[in-house]
Order: C-alpha cells, then structure tokens, then sequence
DNA sequence: TGACAATATATCGGTATGCGATATATAGTC
DNA sequence: GACTATATATCGCATACCGATATATTGTCA
C-alpha cells in the first residue's frame, strides 16, 4: 500500500533519488554517499560534494532522510554525520522507482525492433 | 554495441528524457508530445510550453532529436512543426533507461522486506 | 617529526534546468 | 459570433546542479 503522500514529492530530482537510492542499502555518512553514488553507476554519476550536501539538507527538510542521533561505530572519524532513510523516504524512493520503471519498459519495447 | 558517445549525455535531464520516449512512440509535432508525457504518466508529469518547446530546441541542438522537413499528414494543422528521435538520440534513450534500470532494480531489491 | 594523500564536511557563485504566466493565432464547435 | 481546444513561442523567476575552493582531521610512510 503506498502512502499517496508520496506521489506529491514525484517527480523527484534526480540527485535526490540517487542519495535515496545509496541508503536503501543501509545508514551511511556523507563521504560514503557520495562514492557509493559514483561507484555504483560506474562513475557515469558524479556527485561533488556541492551536490550532495545541498540534496542532503533538502532531503532532511523534506523528511525524506534523517539525520542519526546516535554514532553507529563509535570509535570512527568523529566528524561523521550519518544518515538514513525515513518511512516516508522509502515510500517516496519506491514510488519514483515505479514512475521509472514505466518509462523504462515504453522506451524499451518501443525501440525494439518489432519482428514482421 | 552502444556507441560511446552516448555516455557522454548521461545522466539526461528529466525533461529531455520524457520528450525522448514520448518520441519512441513514433513521429510527433510539440503539442502532441506535451499531451503525451502527462497523460501516459497519469498526469504525474506535467509539462507546460516554456518546459516543452525549451527542451525541444535543446535536444535538436544537441543532435538527438530532428525536425521534420516534410508534413506526414497533408492537409493537417498547418501550425504543426513535427519532430522525430535521430540515431543518436534513440541510442542515448536506451543507454539512460539502462542507467535507470539498474538503479529501479538497486532500490527494489534493497526494499524488499529480507525472508528469513 | 614532517610530508603527503585520503577522508569529511561546508559554502560561494555561476550555470543549467524547469516552469508559471502570458502572448498570439488558427481550427473546430455550437 | 462566441467560445473552446489546438499550437507554438517567450519572459522572467525559481529550482537544481556543480566546479572550485576552504578547512580540518585521519592515516600512511619515511
């Protein structure tokens, strides 16, 4: 069941759903956003620190991202700031996942080459 | 095979996109792509004329869209200025749906509630 | 210890993109 | 003739994006 809430924050920016994307995996810190977003589009998204710090306080704002209260390693780089996605930011990053996905399957079934 | 070159557009802007696919549909004049973003996204895209006819002059400029020096139907809506996807352009489609196809499938698979 | 690279967050300022509003004019309907 | 839908176009503002730079810490190696 999807909130229908989360409709109204479509379409989201695509800087945005890639930060969502990078914490479906689990709680991570800027730093870490930022190369997990290059890493795994095979540096075809780059994301400058820019970027990612604007997106992130948006995100926060919009409560689609929460900042942790507490430090998850303690003992790590204490300048850290962790983040994870919020019940509404799941529902947000799926709804725009399904958005996406539609798009994907038109273009594609309408670029293959129909056979007689 | 994917030319390399069509990597060098990625990621593309929403709205370019949305034009792209509209057009993999077939040939269409502005007004017609603009009706046809925002009524097979369920009106979840909406596209005005400043965002459509900018985004056209765009992707003409960059080569990935062309406009038609004949009219496909004569006799029509003299007015209609008619545009189709170029080579290049239907080979960046594909390479951002690619793109965002691993991305849906990333954000799917991390949100699935795990079975123990 | 000192030098250096990588890590980590932050912001400035400019560019690119997106879009509401408005303008203009034609085509179709009653 | 009045009205709506069609069709393209542009102004000006708002949002989004991002290169460059700043600052400081952490880790590594000599």
């Amino acid at each position: 069941m999807d909130l229908p809430e989360s409709a109204t924050f479509l379409p989201l920016p695509q800087a945005q759903f890639h930060v969502l994307v990078a914490l479906t995996d689990g709680d991570k810190h800027g730093y870490a956003i930022m190369q997990a977003v290059e890493s795994s589009s095979n540096d075809l998204v780059r994301m400058g620190p820019a970027t990612l710090y604007g997106t992130l306080k948006r995100l926060c704002d919009a409560g689609l991202t929460e900042e942790l209260s507490h430090r998850p390693e303690p003992g790590d780089d204490q300048r850290r700031r962790y983040y994870r996605l919020s019940g509404l930011g799941r529902a947000v990053c799926l709804a725009e996942a399904d958005r996406l996905a539609d798009l994907v399957q038109r273009s594609r079934t309408n670029l293959q080459p129909r056979p007689a």
